[in-house]
DNA sequence: TTGAAAGCGCTAACAC
DNA sequence: GTGTTAGCGCTTTCAA
């Protein structure tokens, strides 16, 4: 291949006989330009295939044109689901998307967030790693309020001040629980991740429905698994169906830990719904196949939504934009893995 | 929050009372400077919070320290897996990585590599929607022949030297046919994707198989979906067990179209493996609760491999490295989808 | 070891 | 409508 030097827009302007500033508002695409000028830049610029370099361009007009979305893993279809919306409306807008994964570890996201500064990406769509229960040091905060616009998704971190995207965790909560209960369910087992903010709020919609159905709170019915595995939900719930035999149906926080807690009902032939009813946040491909009834939230209108509203942020210069919390509603799939607990006796 | 200007390595050396090379030897770790002076340059960095802008950086030293990853979609394991190792790999190296969705469009592939190019990316890992069928414009291998460093997975494209890892399709496929050939069945059914160079493969290992086995090998039993939607397989699927109710078991070429063909199997109430065998490329969580028999291809392995070689081209300035074409061998995974034909009579 | 100066490729400001 | 010039923030010669 030789000695290689890459094109540029002087080339084309010299072989188009114009300046460098005519040649590069063709190709930029601003200012104004005759057509006659138009026509023999483009024509230089087939001619010696010509590509932008666009390093040079983001320097100069501070924006790279790529919007970065930072989240905790990509291996399960929630994630994936809010990646692909987000890349779909970047895509209209002729933007990349980088890809960030945190393992959910807030070190690692604010690591993340400040390598996102330097490399000035445009914006950050953030499903953030914070927990409610973590401690959080203050310098780090400057991270989430800073210049670079930052749009959170399904997760919030209180006392940051921008704009969240989310579901309406606490309700949709609420009547899943009421669902079970109206079907004579007392004692309802849930397996829940990390103390997320859309855990928290999960939580507080099943203990209000309980409370107003007046049935006693147990705390010792929360299963907490840490680790987002197979391995570890189906232990953690091999555990606590060990400890609480009493329990007639188990409400799954989120749908990572589904595949474990089938895995171990499956081992201790448990059927569904005879032998224990199951019903299980955001929705998976095998639920439909499993009829599980589950709460699907709108991710794809969240990522889709979110990534308008941080290219509202992008496109105003100015910092007036107030930000706004909002909140999209589940809906909840009715199949057939809840039945009244007496059905299986 | 009023006028702002970035703190440049300008206001670092100034604080520090250094030039502003020597500022820059010491942040960018180049070069070499006295202990004294790194003090104090470090000194002032951590005093003003200082960011290196790596736009700049890029600009003068042609790298991005970012790679990117072009797939058909994000929407399956397989790829979710593909990138998963991807960018666990190039988070070693202190790497991003771009998400690139082509929805198996060559156009949109094209289109992207031409972007990435103007990005300056420093590597590509592509999947490529080419296929073998497709025409593709001469001028178009420029994009896959050029400068930047690509290394192709999974998929590969006849005649472009350069670099490839994928699974050993025509083995495997060969196995996993002559495990239902023993097993008695004659009449395999085939539900296949669009020409993909892999799926051609697997094609020819399922023929081959056929042909040791002294089975007559019939066109009509291959069933194709171009698109990989759960309502395209479904319907594919239905239509082929109409005109071909002899099928004794189905061959499933890529785990996108399996939970299409179940709906329908659940539909007409057939049991597997009583009514007909299944037999699925790729594994997904829930083909270990059915109980699917499924070839499990390394995907993780292919893509820490992959990303592996492509920083191998990316550090070595030479253009003299050889290309090579990698297999890496699938897995057989032997559950209880499969059982012989007359079983279920 | 350090500094001065050049320049990566482009766009924005200003003149004409 | 067009060209000239400056300069985005950094790294990389080159000389000292």
């Amino acid at each position: 291949m030789g000695e290689y030097r890459d094109i540029t827009i002087d080339d084309v302007a010299r072989l188009a006989g114009v300046s460098r500033a005519t040649a590069g508002r063709v190709v930029g695409n601003y200012g104004s330009v005759s057509e006659k000028a138009k026509e023999r830049v483009l024509e230089a610029v087939k001619q010696l295939d010509y590509q932008p370099n666009f390093i040079a361009r983001g320097l100069r007009s501070q924006s790279t044109k790529t919007i970065a979305v930072v989240i905790g893993s990509i291996r399960n279809t929630y994630s994936t689901a809010l990646v692909y919306a987000v890349e779909k409306e970047a895509q209209k807008k002729g933007y990349n998307v980088l890809i960030c994964t945190t393992h959910e570890d807030i070190e690692k996201e604010l690591k993340h967030l400040k390598d996102l500064n330097s490399k000035k990406v445009d914006g950050v769509i953030l499903m953030s790693a914070y927990r409610a229960d973590g401690s959080m040091d203050d310098k780090y905060r400057e991270f989430y309020i800073g210049k670079l616009p930052i749009v959170f998704v399904d997760r919030n971190i209180p006392g940051i001040n921008r704009d969240v995207i989310q579901s309406e965790n606490f309700d949709a909560s609420y009547k899943a629980t009421q669902y079970l209960l109206n079907m004579g369910h007392k004692r309802i087992g849930i397996i829940a991740t990390s103390n997320f903010s859309t855990v928290q709020e999960r939580i507080k919609g099943y203990k209000a429905a309980l409370t107003d159905a007046k049935v006693e709170f147990d705390e010792a019915l929360i299963a907490s698994v840490d680790e987002l595995s197979d391995k570890m939900s189906r232990k953690i719930c091999h555990k606590f169906l060990e400890e609480h035999p009493d329990v007639t149906a188990l409400y799954i926080l989120n749908n990572s830990l589904c595949s474990g807690v089938l895995l171990d009902l499956k081992e201790r032939q448990m059927k569904i719904p005879q032998d224990i009813s199951l019903l299980v946040w955001d929705d998976e491909e095998y639920n439909e196949l499993l009829d599980i009834t589950t709460i699907e939230q709108p991710i794809t209108e969240i990522g889709k939504q979110a990534t308008k509203r941080l290219f509202e942020l992008i496109g105003d210069s100015e910092e007036t934009i107030d930000y706004e919390c909002k909140k999209l509603n589940p809906e909840l799939i009715i199949r057939k893995s809840c039945t009244s607990p007496n059905q299986g006796k």
